[in-house]
RNA sequence: GCCCCCAUCGUCUAGCGGCCUAGGACGCCGCCCUUUCAAGGCGGAAGCACGGGUUCGAAUCCCGUUGGGGGCACCA
């Protein structure tokens, strides 16, 4: 009975998609539940696709999630290094071995060739993987070849035996012998492949269980082959199903936001990411909606991952996330748009934007409409829209004159009082509430839609509301 | 093409042989509330992909079909 160990092992180009941040969030939350450590671990085997700033994006969007590690990159561990480019002379070691012990062998075959023998297997119905050709190279054809100077990579060979691996989450899935080709663990340039650095890290890392999305089904089997061949043993797997667009094809940049740190751009609180995230692919039960990350931790259950493809629902995650915000206090909820206000060129009086809180919470399904409900508090720039302009023209004679001439020794300037004045005065022109109230918004804030008027012209004050109505 | 995985309202899901005339949530529709927009309250439409079995009994088990997803690289 060790202790459980998990890892989000993602490639470094540039932030995460939701999927491998469900995926890490499904690991972290095993290993959490079972009290166990979570590992991250970066995978930059391809050395030119990554760049420091890719990396530090993962790591900064992890956190932003509130998923955190106990072992990685940047606070070190007893398994390291965790980046896979400072890994390399684990890996030659591992090949080493497996060449000496016959599970590995030098492979002479051109890109040339290969493609041309995937073509004609494909043609015969036959998987168009490698087809062992090098494997069964005596000694002598291997030195005329040495001798030759062709250039080769390392292949892995795999056992001649029908394998199952036993899912956590899909069951036992057999693959039958000869279904996976022997996979090249050492480029020509000697450089590792994902696949045997995987292998080699979880096994050397003491994996027990790895989570991870069900497009890597089929490396687990070979992962698995490589450790035992290697002396270790396999960690147990569990594949989640992959996330799909609302038209069942795969999630990508068509659907819009996939990483991480654009649903942060575009105003999603992670605690909605989080819980939504949660939800997509496992259940607590028939009812639970919504849980905090410590819920599920406690609750999260590899058992209760369903196994089909989910689709991404933006409008259940703009739903979910209106509900957290409307649980923020409005201290909190003020410092959280304050960052959206502030990159679309406003600098709002703190005081006044917390003020303003009540007012939009529950009209805000992303924090960056806080930009467009309250831009005309912080500012005095105000441009009337369309809609707007047409309806101030359409109010009576003079209406916002008279309008201003009742507010302007009104007392007190709160928002009671203000509603009332409105109310008595339309009621005198024989308007409608509606008639009454739309040209002051109009006027006001610029726009036909608002956050409540009396409310609005209350924070404004008097002396900037009354500039706007124009001279009385 | 071959191999693997999957299949409950439009979407996410509950259901693991009788509790199901299939429950919840988003979305949608209607009503209420209402100064705009929201939020909120109430109500409604909407589903077991299809065909065979097994069983006294199937959304639940088995087989096939169809459909969707994944894999088959000197990518990860």
């Amino acid at each position: 009975m060790s202790e459980v160990r998990c890892r989000f092992a993602p490639a470094p180009s540039g932030s995460i998609h939701v999927g491998n941040a469900r995926s890490a969030l499904f690991s972290w939350a095993f290993a959490r539940h079972h009290g166990g450590t979570f590992v991250l671990r970066v995978e930059d085997t391809d050395s030119g696709r990554v760049s420091e700033e890719a990396f530090h994006g993962v790591m900064a969007s992890l956190r932003w999630l509130g998923i955190d590690w106990d072992e990685g990159p940047d606070i070190g561990g007893p398994h390291g290094p965790y980046r896979q480019s400072q890994r390399g002379d684990l890996y030659d070691r591992s090949v080493r071995q497996l060449v000496e012990q016959g599970d590995a062998y030098p492979c002479y075959c051109t890109p040339e060739e290969l493609d041309e023998r995937r073509r004609v297997a494909q043609a015969a119905g036959r998987a168009p993987g490698y087809d062992g050709r090098c494997r069964t190279l005596t000694e002598a054809e291997r030195a005329t070849r040495e001798a030759d100077g062709r250039p080769k990579v390392i292949r892995f060979a795999m056992p001649q035996r029908d394998l199952t691996v036993e899912d956590l989450v899909k069951g036992d899935v057999h693959f039958a012998a000869g279904a996976l080709q022997d996979f090249v663990l050492l480029r020509s340039d000697g450089s590792p492949v994902f696949l045997l650095a995987v292998a080699v890290d979880d096994m050397m890392m003491g994996m027990t269980h790895v989570i991870r999305g069900e497009d890597l089904l089929a490396s687990a089997p070979r992962n698995a082959a490589v450790i035992e061949a290697l002396g270790g043993t396999a960690p147990r797997y569990g594949h989640l199903p992959l996330l799909v667009g609302a038209d069942r094809q795969p999630l990508s940049k068509r659907h819009g936001s996939t990483s991480v740190e654009a649903f942060q751009e575009q105003g999603f609180l992670p605690e909605a990411l989080v819980n939504y995230l949660a939800l997509l692919g496992w259940s607590m039960d028939a009812e639970t909606t919504f849980l905090t990350k410590e819920e599920l931790v406690a609750a999260f259950d590899l058992s209760r991952v369903s196994s089909n493809p989910a689709a991404f629902d933006t409008k259940k995650l703009e739903w979910m996330n209106n509900h957290y915000i409307q649980g923020l206090d409005h201290e909190e909820l003020a410092a959280r748009c304050l960052h959206f206000l502030t990159a679309a060129g406003l600098s709002p009086d703190l005081d006044l934007l917390r003020r303003a809180m009540p007012l939009v919470r529950e009209r805000m399904k992303r924090l960056t409409e806080s930009v467009e409900l309250l831009t005309f508090l912080f500012t005095d720039d105000v441009e009337l829209d369309e809609k707007a302009r047409a309806v101030v023209a359409k109010a009576p004679e003079g209406y916002l004159g008279r309008v201003a001439q009742t507010l302007t020794s009104m007392e007190p300037w709160s928002a009671g009082a203000i509603g009332a004045a409105l109310d008595s005065l339309g009621e005198r022109e024989g308007l409608s509430r509606k008639n009454a109230f739309q040209p002051v918004r109009a006027a006001v804030t610029g726009s036909t839609v608002s956050p409540p008027l009396p409310e609005s012209m209350e924070l404004l004050g008097r002396d900037r509301t009354l500039a706007r109505l124009g001279p009385p």
